[in-house]
DNA sequence: TGTACATCAGTGAACGCGCGTTCACTGATGTAC
DNA sequence: TGTACATCAGTGAACGCGCGTTCACTGATGTAC
């Protein structure tokens, strides 16, 4: 009743659809979705472009489950932001953490713009921890507390502040984009301590 | 000498070449550029595919002449944002503006990540006066002037503020990507004095 | 003024290519005897 | 234990499609006489 296995899977012991999913997260990790083919899959995979459609319905359910999977792994690799310092130090944190995040992440969604149904099924896949709005969710929910701690003014839009602080992680790695893979972020030393400053102290002479 | 004029000019006056500029750069304003095609831009300059040959080495220059032009009528559209009143009203009317830019170009620009073809011949192109980084500069700038006048505290890092202002206003308008371009930006009111607000005072507690 | 001709931008069917997807076939493995 | 057969996941050539691009042809206009 057992039929041959796919020559990829000679030595190894996962099963095919888990090697073809971790297969196409390493190729999205590694060049993003931009210019990503079912055949490029496949090859990476050592494998026959057909057996895709065995085991997903077609080339954008593979995609959602690898931006997925590249999205969690990121996560796993890169942890949480350690906070628990000052209020400046756990910002200084984020920010260092959510430029990675970016780094990481951005290529995979960038080449995507244009195809809604990816993402949309995407969406329909458990939260996987750490995408762009829940990075400004999780910094929002730790100024609140900090905020309740009296360690951030009484007035403070956390909303606000989460927008900032990941609009200008955002704003830095954004421009790797369009210039291809080419340099890695160039975040000046000194430019974390100076948005933290300028979100701590705001600008008003005083 | 003269042979025959193409179809869609029997009315107009403007060169073939310009009319084959102004029709892209309203397809790009109107749809992006995902998805966009030589098919697409012909038939709604109403004319035949091979003319654009005619006219510009491949549909790269093209793309870039249009993107160029959508920058530049954006910025002629929108003008400058409104200076002149207190350091609040000024960054409220940058925010607005560059909410307005970003929604304007960015969907232009998304469509060409994975292409940086079409980015080098943009880039050879007189600037356009308006573009992301323009608008990061052009509100450095003012920042700047306004700390020599006083207004803004004398240690503020003027760069670090318009790459947090920049970038919230990038963040806003990104989510509309990947989804296609379904709802206007939904920024809900308050959230432009909430993010001056924030710039200005800062979150640490006084 | 009228007619034959030359010019060359405009035309659009056709080309070559790469893509996502299909499906007749292969062959390693389990089962029957 | 050995042999014939059935199963069905894996295979990859082939399909259909849309893309950017080409090029033999068309025909409106200027020129020559």
């Amino acid at each position: 009743m057992a039929p041959r296995r796919a020559a990829a899977l000679r030595d190894g012991d996962v099963s095919l659809r888990d090697h073809l999913i971790a297969t196409a997260t390493r190729l999205v990790a590694e060049r993003g979705t931009a210019g990503l083919t079912v055949r490029d899959i496949a090859r990476a995979a050592d494998v026959a472009v057909g057996v895709l459609y065995n085991h997903f319905a077609d080339k954008e359910e593979l995609l959602a489950l690898a931006l997925h999977e590249h999205v969690r792994s990121t996560g796993r690799r890169l942890g949480q932001p350690v906070t628990g310092g000052t209020l400046a130090e756990d910002l200084r944190a984020f920010v260092v953490h959510a430029l990675e995040v970016h780094a990481a992440i951005l290529p995979a969604f960038a080449g995507l713009v244009g195809q809604p149904e990816v993402f949309a099924r995407f969406d329909a896949l458990p939260d996987p921890m750490a995408d762009g709005r829940g990075l400004r969710a999780a910094l929002a929910d730790h100024l609140r507390a900090e905020r309740d701690r009296g360690r951030v003014a009484a007035g403070a839009d956390v909303d606000a502040v989460a927008t900032l602080v990941v609009g200008a992680c955002h704003e830095l790695v954004l421009p790797r984009l369009y210039r291809g893979p080419g340099a890695t972020v160039e975040v000046p030393p000194g430019y974390v301590d100076a948005l933290v400053s300028t979100v701590l102290d705001g600008i008003a002479p005083r």
